[in-house]
RNA sequence: CGCGGAGUGGAGCAGUUCGGUAGCUCGUCGGGCUCAUAACCCGAAGGUCGUAGGUUCAAAUCCUGCCUCCGCAA
C-alpha cells in the first residue's frame, strides 16, 4: 500500500515501523516542526523524524495545513504524493477535510485506547490514573471531530498493578503497530468494517499539565499510587518534603496500615509515605532535585528521610 | 547566549565557605560467631576527587577553558 504517515512523538515511531517493516511503501513522513526544547532551548528533531532520517524517508514539516504559504505548500506535497491512504499517529495537530478526504481510503489513525472511552491526547495516563485495569488501541478511520470517527479494529491490552505511562505506553505502541499492519492490509482487501463509536459511552482525556504532578497525600493510597503511575515519566509526579522536591518515577502499595497522619514518613527504610486512608505507599524509584533517577535504596544511602 | 544544580573507590553521599594525611553508609572479598541468616563481630582490597591548564611550598578545595549528567522554565 502506497501510504503517507503523520506522526510525532515515539508512540507514533512503532507503528511506522511496522509499516516499513511490514514493506509498505511509505512515499512520505509529516511530523512536527524542530522546536527548541529542553536546557539551553537547543533545537531537537521529533522522534518521527529521526527515525525517518535513519531510513531514508522524506521528511516534511508544516506548520499548519490550514493557512499560509506552508499550508498551502503542505497540500501541494499532499496532492503530488498521492497516497492510497494516510496513517495518523500522534502527530499532534487537526487536519483539515481536505486532507481527510484526499486519500482513497481516507486517513486512519492509530488511538492508545479502547474508544469511545478516552479520547483525546492523554489516554494512557488517565486510564492509570483511574486505576483502569485495560485498555488497548484502537484504529479508526478519522472524521473531523476529535477521536470520534468510525472504529475498524481495536486490541485489548490488561495493566499491571504496578505499571507506569512509560511503560504501558511502550506494550500500546507495539501492539498498536502489530494491529495497524492488519488493518491495512483489512483495507486493501476490502474487508474492514468501520463501527461508529456510541458517544454515550465516551469520555476525554485531556492532556497531562504539571500542575497535577504534586502529590496529595491526602488521597487514598491507591489513588496516589494510579497517579504516580499515571505521571511517570513525564512530567513525572512528585513530593515536596521539607525543602526538597522528590520526583516519584515507580512505587507499591503498602499493606500495612498507620496510625500516622496523611503525609508522615510511615517507614524511614523503605520510603513508605502514609496516606488519607492510613495505608501506605512505598515509593522505589525516585530522583531528588539535581540528581539522577534511582532506586530508593540507593537514595536512602546517601540522603536521609 | 533562558534560570539553576551536579560530577569524589562498584552504588548513594559528606568534605569545597576559611587550601595542609581521602571520609560516611552500603556493596565486594577474606575470616569469626551462629542450627541458621539479607543479622552480628573482626579484617582487607578498591579513588591520578570529570577533564585541560593556571595560582601556590602545598589544590577535591581558589581561578579559567572544555566535556558529561540532571532539575526548572519555554
Amino acid at each position: 500500500m502506497k501510504i503517507v504517515f503523520m506522526g510525532t512523538p515515539d508512540f507514533a515511531v512503532s507503528s511506522l515501523d511496522s509499516l516499513v517493516k511490514a514493506g509498505h511503501e511509505i512515499l512520505g513522513v509529516f511530523t512536527q516542526p524542530d522546536r527548541p526544547k529542553g536546557r539551553g532551548n537547543k533545537v531537537v528533531p521529533p522522534p518521527v523524524k529521526q527515525y525517518a532520517a535513519e531510513h531514508g524517508l522524506d521528511v516534511y514539516q508544516p506548520l499548519s495545513f490550514k493557512k499560509g504559504d506552508d499550508a498551502q505548500a503542505a497540500m501541494e506535497t499532499l496532492h503530488r504524493l498521492s497516497p492510497e491512504i494516510i496513517v495518523v499517529a500522534a502527530y499532534g495537530r487537526i487536519l483539515p477535510k481536505e486532507v481527510l478526504e484526499l486519500p482513497k481510503y481516507g486517513c486512519i489513525n492509530v488511538h492508545g485506547s479502547l474508544l469511545p472511552a478516552y479520547r483525546g491526547a492523554g489516554p494512557v495516563q488517565w486510564c492509570l490514573i483511574n486505576g483502569e485495569k485495560q485498555t488497548g488501541v484502537t484504529i479508526m478511520q478519522m472524521g473531523e471531530g476529535l477521536d470520534t470517527g468510525d472504529m475498524i479494529d481495536k486490541v485489548t491490552v490488561d495493566i499491571g498493578a504496578d505499571e507506569t505511562a512509560d511503560e504501558l505506553m511502550d506494550r500500546l505502541a507495539a501492539a498498536g503497530g502489530e494491529l495497524l499492519c492488519r488493518v491495512i492490509d483489512d483495507i486493501g482487501q476490502g474487508r474492514a468494517k468501520a463501527e461508529p463509536q456510541d458517544d454515550s459511552l465516551s469520555n476525554y482525556a485531556p492532556m497531562i499539565t504539571k500542575d497535577m504532578a504534586e502529590l496529595d497525600l491526602s488521597m487514598t493510597a491507591q489513588e496516589v499510587h494510579n497517579r504516580i503511575r499515571g505521571l511517570s515519566s513525564n512530567p513525572g509526579a512528585y513530593i515536596m518534603l521539607g525543602e526538597r522536591r522528590i520526583k516519584v518515577y515507580k512505587s507499591t502499595l503498602d499493606t500495612r496500615k498507620f496510625a500516622l497522619p496523611a503525609g508522615s514518613v510511615g517507614d524511614k527504610d523503605t520510603f513508605t509515605m502514609v496516606c488519607g486512608d492510613g495505608y501506605g505507599v512505598t515509593f522505589t524509584e525516585v530522583q531528588a532535585i539535581g540528581g539522577k533517577r534511582m532506586k530508593t535504596a540507593d537514595f536512602l544511602r546517601g540522603n536521609k528521610l
